[in-house]
DNA sequence: TGTACATCAGTGAACGCGCGTTCACTGATGTAC
DNA sequence: TGTACATCAGTGAACGCGCGTTCACTGATGTAC
């Protein structure tokens, strides 16, 4: 008898994280019901079979990707936050988040703009997994924030995250083009007077 | 040859609107595509094959259907601003969207808390409607609001509305009461200093 | 070094269900005469 | 006042499609000996 028969190789690691990769930018773009297994898989060169060898459900991938959004979004926080002068970090992050272009490019921006309305509807387990991925998401981000307290910057935070995403998904919502700009434009404005010290 | 054939009664109409008044709380309470029509046409004791009588297609109905939620939020407004001291009306407003009861119920609360994230995705048929309404409850909803010129008040309002549906959605997103409670209380104290005179 | 073989990621057909939309129909309404 | 009949809101079976999930399978990997 054998007992000690190893799996072969670590590309299924591999294989696993490219889905929820393409899923994170999928579910953005086109939100939970407009993503078709079928078609996520067939983007990958694979077939809609595999996909039960890495998760149990639609409904597993859905919260492992918008877990994975929130870090790709903090990963462009910090791109530009390098770029920034000292001490204009904050203002940098705010006109990012609230610029046209992440504004036309939901797929690769701020999950909670992308899909904060239907989340909610989702089952507990779904939820308490986003729901994980966002704390992270708001404590570091809070970093940024000013505030005397920790407790003070998260509830900072929270406001100006909050804030800005209902802003970009009005701007999203509208179909004039000068509308959309000048939401933006308002939003930035509001927000780094409030904010920026 | 008769030409003067009339079609009987205004029964029709009555039985359109009790549709979009459903759909208006359904499509809130559910999202776009948590509703079948089937079952929204079983919940006014009717079959589903009737509903092409009245609209041309699902997405029709959800265009006038969002619409109207904004009109069922102004009143709801209007309600509670007349209970309001003189100059107070402002903060009852803020008040009342970010509380715990609007929170507990998107069916019949703020449409653009419901369904933001959505709207972007159907065609421009649908958001052009939508727009239209949403345009015109920011210019209702404006006159309420501190600003020298019209356009500062629209603007204000604009800042406001967004600001507050995103901490309102952030709220029913996160799966722990005790957040939910301390995001909107975070967001109405931040709101309320922010925009009340 | 070579061969048998267990494992398991990935394949693709099939299942089953939900649901938007169509369509032939029914029966109540109310006008024409 | 009564009767024939056109209209049309509402019915419910049927169609067709998309899609999540299952399952028997294949073939490459790499271990055992």
């Amino acid at each position: 008898m054998r007992i000690d028969m190893r799996y072969p190789a670590h590309q299924k690691q591999e294989t696993r994280e490219r889905i929820v990769r393409a899923a994170s930018r999928h579910f953005r773009g086109r939100g939970g019901e407009g993503v078709a297994i079928a078609d996520l898989m067939g983007k990958l060169n694979l077939t809609h079979g595999g996909f039960y060898k890495h998760f149990d459900s639609k409904e597993q991938l859905f919260a492992e990707a918008v877990a994975k959004s929130f870090e790709d979004v903090r990963a462009g926080f910090a791109e530009a936050v390098v770029k920034a002068q000292p001490g204009g970090e904050l203002r940098v992050l705010i006109e990012q988040y609230l610029s046209l272009e992440h504004c036309a490019n939901p797929d690769s921006g701020c999950p909670l703009a992308a899909l904060a309305s239907e989340i909610p509807r989702y089952p507990r387990a779904v939820r308490v997994k986003i729901d994980r991925a966002m704390r992270d998401h708001l404590k570091k981000v809070s970093e940024c924030l000013p505030g005397a307290t920790e407790k003070d910057r998260q509830r900072n935070c929270l406001v100006l995250l909050s804030g800005m995403s209902g802003a970009l998904t009005l701007a999203r919502t509208v179909a004039d083009k000068e509308m959309r700009q000048s939401i933006l434009q308002a939003a930035r404005e509001f927000y780094i007077k409030a904010f920026c010290p």
